[in-house]
DNA sequence: GACCAAAAATTTGCATTCATTTTTGGAAGA
DNA sequence: TCTTCCAAAAATGAATGCAAATTTTTGGTC
């Protein structure tokens, strides 16, 4: 039943229009949801330390109210805590948290594969052969860092291969929530997991080029797992230093 | 780089606390945010319709301002869009966007009944094969509510079973975006349909029996897929009506 | 010197107010 | 009669104000 609140008229430009304010992208509101949010995910406070309402306020050049909104969101994006009367603060991930988060993102980017299989384009899939090829030659000279970006655009490839925007928006906020986390740091001592990677990355080329989506989904979802694994020796590490 | 603004004392107590605020347990503007996501999740308001703010203060008894911070909030959870200057509007979901949707949540499923096979106790699947065999009894004596009713029970145990916070929270607020979408009212039309669902679903319960994550991963996959196609022959009915 | 209670100072949460923008309604003109 | 234009009204977005809660400081006691 409809409420006693009329409902107005559909709004016929709604559908066509671009989905502005979903997460956020201009307007004002958008604008400063999103420099919050990258202020945050930058590591510019620590975690665990409380988010200061006022200095923000200053640092940005906004009053309280629009803050607050945009606090509100980050807070429903995990990202920060909101505790009663006692302010914001930048969530802290425990390292039961830490698995739950890994595991989604093994979910996704499984999800990621299996819809890629369906729509990739043969451009597409070239792209990401091309970059697997340069990725394993930063491999072989044991460059790190050209290794993990790589890696990374591997991936994202793969979710915009995917054409989901729900899916998109989902991941990015998980792989933000993650972004502390430096899965690459390990792999310079840990030449085992790198070379199991760089594997499991033939793996996943190879399903791809087939269009083979279920066993895809299934790589991808072990590699997450074992990307986790090798964090979680850093994360323990940390933990108890 | 830690920013100019100091990084305030670490909360020792936050860790351990409940995460109230995240996705707005209790708090006042928890409440508020509840409330409002249910009104607009019920269908109290049109899909399409514009959402009168003032309206919606007088009958919460609240000011702009939360009511407000609580549309931000909706607006990211995809309930509603924000256009600038011209207030909420009800999101209204095409065909594309539906499949969209569907898609992620037989993504999470999947995760779902993965993760659920490592995790779920004897007890556990105990109390869904016997939900099972109620929903089978339910198809068995035509009782469509019934069955949706023992249907939809399973589906959110595999979620519980999966014991992960973050999904449960992902798949709650899919399944809101797509409450809309009644699945069941084909299956008294589409008998075949609902007889395939039904093998379907001894196909999942088998899986999960054997603990046999990536198969029944794939199973729900599908599973959905499925349900999406037939929802989608009502959804294109109703457009073309 | 450590510990505890009370008052001051912040901080939070929400209501209210104000400047802009959009929408509405109608008059003027084609 | 229909379109175009303009002014009034309403709605939005953001700043400010204020009561309640929290945190910090202060002062005193053991």
């Amino acid at each position: 039943m409809l409420d006693s609140v009329p409902d107005s008229a559909v709004e016929p430009e709604a559908a066509s229009l671009p989905r502005i304010a979903g997460t956020g992208a201009a307007s004002l509101h958008g604008t400063l949801l999103a420099q919050l949010r990258d202020y945050v995910v930058e590591g510019n406070l620590a975690p665990g330390a409380r988010v200061p309402e006022r200095l923000l306020c200053e640092r940005f050049g906004i009053s309280r109210t629009p803050l607050r909104e945009a606090l509100k969101v980050l807070a429903s994006e995990g990202l920060i805590d909101l505790l009663p009367n006692r302010g914001a603060w930048v969530r802290q991930l425990g390292p039961d948290e830490m698995v739950a988060l890994f595991d989604v993102m093994g979910g996704l980017e499984a999800l990621a594969g299996r819809l890629a299989c369906e729509k990739i384009t043969e451009a597409g899939f070239s792209e990401i052969e091309r970059l697997h090829h340069a990725m394993y030659a930063a491999y072989l000279r044991r460059d790190l860092h050209g290794y993990f970006t790589g890696n990374q655009a591997i991936h994202d490839r793969i979710v915009e291969a995917a054409d989901n925007e729900p899916l998109r928006t989902t991941y990015a906020n998980f792989a933000g929530r993650l972004r502390r986390v430096r899965y690459a740091a390990n792999l310079d001592k840990d030449r085992d997991r790198w070379g199991e990677a760089m594997r499991e990355h033939e793996e996943i080329l190879d399903a791809l080029r087939r269009r083979a989506g279920s066993e895809l989904s299934d790589i991808l979802f072990r590699h997450l797992r074992n990307k986790r694994r090798a964090a979680a020796v850093r994360e323990t590490a940390a933990a108890g230093a």
